[in-house]
DNA sequence: CAGTGGTCTAGACCACAAG
DNA sequence: TTGTGGTCTAGACCACTGG
């Protein structure tokens, strides 16, 4: 009955969502299965399928063979966040952007680095700690390790013209990782870096990057006081 | 040439993700277009295109009408974590869930999260404050204000026996917000609360939920030192 | 086993945007 | 104008999984 005209996919959806918010569905409720639903929309199952499926990945949907669709009991809120580009959150802030490599070499890490990056006992790794900079002043410290195996033209590589930040981002697409966010008491090189008071709350990010197991680089920042990490759902 | 056999669009996937990660395809190249594809992998347009989206999706590609498919050159990492239940989150270490509501009334708030909710001059709002306990040590500090116009039922809902977090997360569903996250060095109250020394760094996590252009409540979570916020990409 | 979602196909038309 | 992706369709078969 109700609805004649829906075609395409997204009008489906909404009209999907429209009625789980009313609460005509109701969490747990079993949904009419995608045969019954293209009937209903006139349209083909395929064009409900796609719906469902949208609404499914979002979180608010259960959907199994044979058991048919229910609506979520308790959806997992997803909160969905690009990771920046330091150079470009900065300049996003209508900010000149800026960064000097304070500290760059090749030498054995600490054993709690060497472990996490997998490496072998005593293998060399990158070493390369970078001051990002916001109208001349400091905006985020960071301390990377970089496995040198992703490295081959090393040698070519100047982190004085671009970041290792944006380096890797560039040259390592398609990499996994894992993200840590976590809020610290500034240390005294932190703070001297940062230009801050010692034990100033300092949100801090540890990124780790992989390729297929092997670790292509650590990274440690530590943002200057006021950061603030934001996203929308 | 080389491909015979490719059915599955989640195979095509992986190829297509191999040659744009192998470098065979580069960032800002322009890939064949989709009957190509087809062509090459033996398989039905609708099939490659949907191999296509997703990694769109994902960020990896640029998709335009008329002007085809590249490669992104600058492609913006994006990173998901789900917001956790509290209570869940807890119970997922392993350790003892419990909370206790500080306070709870309803007042006039101060004038800038009167804003921030965009209720009218003088309206009320709900308060909460609730501390989150992990085997009866503090967990987080939980300090929310909720617009009445979205607790018809208020006089039914107890905040001793279920979490103001989980009953809106569990009634509210749907709804879109923002979420801030920042470090800060623990106030007194915060700091006594808790538990901790003031100056503390405090992990919190400002969250505001909405629907439809009203705002249904609004959240400040202050975590205990230690917490960490994780995530994979 | 049987019902449900998951996917593929071949073809069609549309919508956008570059030239 | 024209080439490209975006989507819809009708039908088919497959893959899970509950009963």
């Amino acid at each position: 009955m109700s609805n004649s005209e829906s075609n395409s996919w997204q009008d489906i959806q909404k009209i999907v969502l429209e009625r789980i918010h009313s609460r005509q569905w109701k969490p747990g409720d079993m949904i009419p299965n995608e045969t019954e639903l293209a009937a209903e929309f006139g349209c083909a199952r395929a064009t409900v399928n796609r719906a469902l499926q949208a609404i499914a990945d979002s979180g608010l949907l259960d959907r199994k063979r044979k058991a048919g669709t229910r609506v979520t009991v308790h959806p997992e809120r997803k909160a969905i966040f690009s990771i920046p580009i330091i150079r470009k959150e900065v300049e996003a802030l209508k900010k000149l952007y800026s960064h000097r490599v304070l500290q760059s070499d090749t030498r054995v890490p600490p054993l709690d680095i060497s472990q996490c990056m997998k490496l072998e006992t005593n293998a060399e790794a990158v070493r390369v700690d970078t001051v990002h900079m916001a109208n001349e002043k400091p905006y985020a410290y960071e301390e990377r390790w970089i496995n040198p195996e992703f490295l081959p033209t090393t040698a070519d590589v100047n982190f004085s013209e671009i970041s290792a930040n944006e380096w890797l981002v560039q040259n390592a697409p398609l990499s996994t990782g894992d993200l840590v966010f976590s809020a610290l008491n500034a240390t005294g090189k932190q703070a001297r870096i940062l230009q801050v008071d010692p034990g100033q709350a300092i949100f801090s990010m540890t990124r780790k990057t992989s390729h297929k197991e092997k670790v292509i680089t650590l990274v440690k920042l530590a943002f200057a006081p006021g950061y603030e990490l934001r996203t929308s759902i």
